[in-house]
DNA sequence: GGAGGGTTACTCGGATAGATCGTGTCCGAGTCCAAGGGG
DNA sequence: CCCCTTGGACTCGGACACGATCTATCCGAGTAACCCTCC
């Protein structure tokens, strides 16, 4: 039970790319450097952003990567289903079924597993807090924290 | 991000040591057995339990696992956490520190990552909702779905 | 000067290895029960 | 009849393979910009 990192990378990514919105589409090669990142890998990573319709990505000279919508419309979740894949994290293999329960007619099975039931609700409760949080948010938070990095940021990237 | 599934395994086991509580330890292979599971991998997933004092564990002839306490002093956050471990399942590898925010001076890092926060806070909810779950709780909705499971479960223990 | 074509350099995207973790199995140390013998 | 010893079988616990997923890298198809030539 552990998150992939790509997505702390993809969230990361996106908020940077905010800030370089006005420059263009950013390569992989620069967004790498600017997070200390191998390059290939963190490609390999936001690939799965572009299929879910939260980047867009161009190729050829002076092409990369591009936002394809506002940050207030972009929730942690969508990144983190983007990456890690629509699936639950709770799987029920539904072993009731077998052993002592082999014999028991269908109908016993009619109700869902208790287990399942209360894991579920509960990771529920986690995504449900996640789709509550946009980027736009979390950015807002950031540059409350750091005024001055916004613009430190888009100067290093300048001098590059 | 997958959960194991040695924690359904668990939660199931330990409702089934409740019903079963009276008939003394229950051995691996019996368990394993009524839930059609490898008894030797499913005597290592319970290991961890024992340590983090969920269950007991007893050698020898007539031996095998008994409860260490209620099932209302039991949560799936504590069956989570004796099996997955006490890590969280979002790592933050503050790599905001490199590349770009290699030269900035430490006092920039003072405040906490956003992201790292609105993940955190997220999962928070998870872990929360999984400690307000008390396997007493769902063996009572088990129960009350089907109130003859008990009784049908036990006598198929004792005819074996 | 402007347009067109070719070159070039750079991009993403997927196909290909290595490392880490989850899954499954096996055997040994320890222990409890039971039986047998002696008092 | 009761107690002690001895044997045995059964248990958990950890050490040992296998497989899948995550991590990391490489190379190729494609494309947009650029430059050079020609009109």
């Amino acid at each position: 039970m552990k998150i992939n990192e790509g997505v702390e990378w993809a969230a990361h990514c996106c908020l940077l790319l905010n800030w370089m919105e006005a420059d263009g589409p950013v390569s992989t090669a620069r967004l790498a450097a600017g997070y200390g990142l191998p390059p290939a890998y963190l490609n390999k990573q936001l690939q799965p952003l572009v299929k879910a319709g939260v980047l867009t990505s161009t190729a050829g000279k002076k092409g990369g990567f591009r936002l394809a919508k506002g940050l207030g419309d972009i929730t942690l979740m969508d990144i983190l289903t983007a990456i890690e894949g629509p699936d639950e994290a709770f799987k029920c293999a539904e072993i009731r079924q077998a052993g002592v329960w082999a014999d028991l007619p269908a109908s016993a099975f009619r109700a869902p597993c208790a287990i399942d039931t209360a894991m579920r609700s509960a990771e529920l409760e986690w995504r449900r807090a996640l789709a509550a949080q946009t980027l736009a948010q979390v950015q807002a938070n950031a540059e409350l924290q750091a005024p001055g990095l916004r613009r430190q940021v888009q100067d290093w990237y300048a001098a590059r």
